[in-house]
DNA sequence: TATGAATGAGTCTTCATTCAT
DNA sequence: AATGAATGAAGACTCATTCAT
């Protein structure tokens, strides 16, 4: 019963993910999703009334699947520096893979709603940030790191890795060298 | 001729620009500029083929006003650490007045157009890169700053800046500590 | 199959009388009645193929239970003054509660449809009128009543009523003095 | 200027019409009129918003045409007899041309507004009653009709009018021998 | 220069109707 | 009998763009 239309909604989800990457929020009609998806228009409207239903119902899909790993390898006990370079190296590649960004799309749902507080990207930067900041308290506790503001420094991870990702999605950057040099600068507040 | 058309394009830039503020740049059409400036559909069509070429008209206006003060007072032999200070204020009140920013319009703009050298962003970021750059030489100059990768920190605090204020258009955030601790440690990072 | 059958189709006439009253023919869809009746698509269209036939099979039924209680009592003989003035009372109340009207619905409804002699509306006058004048003749023949054209006479107690009833429903009218008003002058020209 | 613009409006409004006496107000699309008054879709939409603001216009125009002829004769002495002959004699004429009537479209414009006071039906409602009643007083003051209560009788007339063109327009009537009919009995309500 | 009427294309949205299950 | 997925057609509405005046 209810097979077979959830796997229609997901096969409508996955044509609209491409789209919404390809020409962000806006540009993405009904009827885009329709051709991308191989239904008609009112196949469509069965499963969703609008772009911003799927919109949401990727990014719930998708926020799922981000889960700290981070925690799980600090019980472990493994190096603090070790799992930093780790999140930094990854942070970093993540910043050159601009392509298959989300970024305007997300900026364009986004200012389109009031800002509230159950914006699903408020609730992602707030786990980042606690994730990071347990990381730093625990480099920190084993002598690895300097005192810091976790928080401040957290941020400007946070923040810079935004700007240069989406900055790079609209003009050319040689953003290997700069991000490169950004994390540099970050590994080396921190590390003592 | 001139004169007088002159002074309707400006009119009509003028009142573009509060829509682009407003709507960002996708969701502004002819139609809401012809209303905006008090003018028919055929008087708007006589000064502007169509949106882009407000907007780049609008951004060309722009970057001209955005002089580099810095230099100025460097050439006076002020005190690096006085004008970074100064600089970082300014920066800060600016991630803060996120209202009337022309990200969004400026994001989605460009991102309608092939990557491209003579991108107006990319000249004020090179532009902001240069004059952030030798105020930092200046300062390790006269024995003020420690020695850093220039590059780099520059980038950081001008991608963070970035990141705050697109991001914070969209979700709700409390900029003003956040950007006083990046700030901060910004500043930690350069002055001895 | 009859009895489920059945109690469907009658679930449906039901559901969707109250849709006819409250929007009229024409705007009362098969959706609509799929949702007020609590079945799917394809189970309405198990019993009914339009909204057409649910309204026909609606009237049908209707219709049936109109009948005439005024031929009985003339049969016992009661007074012609007094069964007038009962059934005027009875028109004047039905004036009155004007909500819950098929009026527009029966009004769209046979307005879609040739004129025809079968005509629902048209039976249910014809018998209006043949039991009123019935009424009449008898109220002569026992000398209450004046010699009178029964015809016009029921004519214009019929059609004024519908008269009322209609436009009572499209516009703010203090029916309670009119309907009294009418009345009184329809049983002062037949009263002797 | 606005020369062009009140004609092709005005041209609308004629075609419309037409439409409105054919199918009511429900069934009439923009898209039937933009075809009936030979304009595009959007050469429409430029004058008119929806089909409602149209026939508000039509309604507008024909209220203004209808004025009181009667109260003019009144004063010009001539016999009260002779005017209600007059009057009935129209009435009657009315409400067998019921081809090329309103009365669908206006049941179905208004059963889809609230029900006001500035409802164009009951303005014209009032104003015929006014007209109506006044006659009526003149014929008593001269001694020609007989007291009755003039508001009542005047219901009467006009609700039996309404209720004959609107049920003739749904089901086959004799309509004319009813009208006569009907239009006697009033008649002999009122003369002496 | 400027007006505003007009066009035509494109998107949104809702339904009646069918059909495999 | 009944479900609900799917289709396709129809109508609403909005714009970019052109053009006679």
């Amino acid at each position: 019963m209810g097979q077979k239309g959830e796997a229609t909604k997901t096969a409508i989800r996955k044509a609209s993910l491409l789209l919404f990457v390809q020409k962000g929020f806006k540009d993405v009609t009904m009827k885009d999703i329709c051709e991308a998806a191989g239904l008609s228009r009112g196949g469509l409207y069965m499963h969703y009334g609008s772009t911003g239903q799927i919109f949401a119902d990727i990014i719930d899909e998708w926020m799922e699947d981000l889960e700290n790993e981070v925690t799980g390898k600090m019980e472990k006990g493994l190096s603090a520096t070790f799992l930093l370079d780790e999140l930094l190296e990854r942070y970093q590649s993540e910043m050159l893979d601009r392509s298959g960004s989300l970024g305007l799309a997300f900026y364009e749902y986004y200012s389109g709603m009031p800002l509230s507080d159950d914006n699903a990207m408020l609730k992602q930067y707030h786990r980042s940030k606690a994730s990071l900041c347990s990381l730093i308290a625990y480099g920190i506790d084993k002598g690895e790191f300097k005192q810091v503001n976790k928080e401040a420094v957290v941020d400007l991870l946070l923040f810079s890795y935004q700007g240069v990702r989406m900055l790079s999605s609209i003009m050319p950057l040689d953003d290997d060298n700069i991000s490169k040099g950004m994390i540099r600068e970050i590994r080396a507040m921190l590390v003592k």
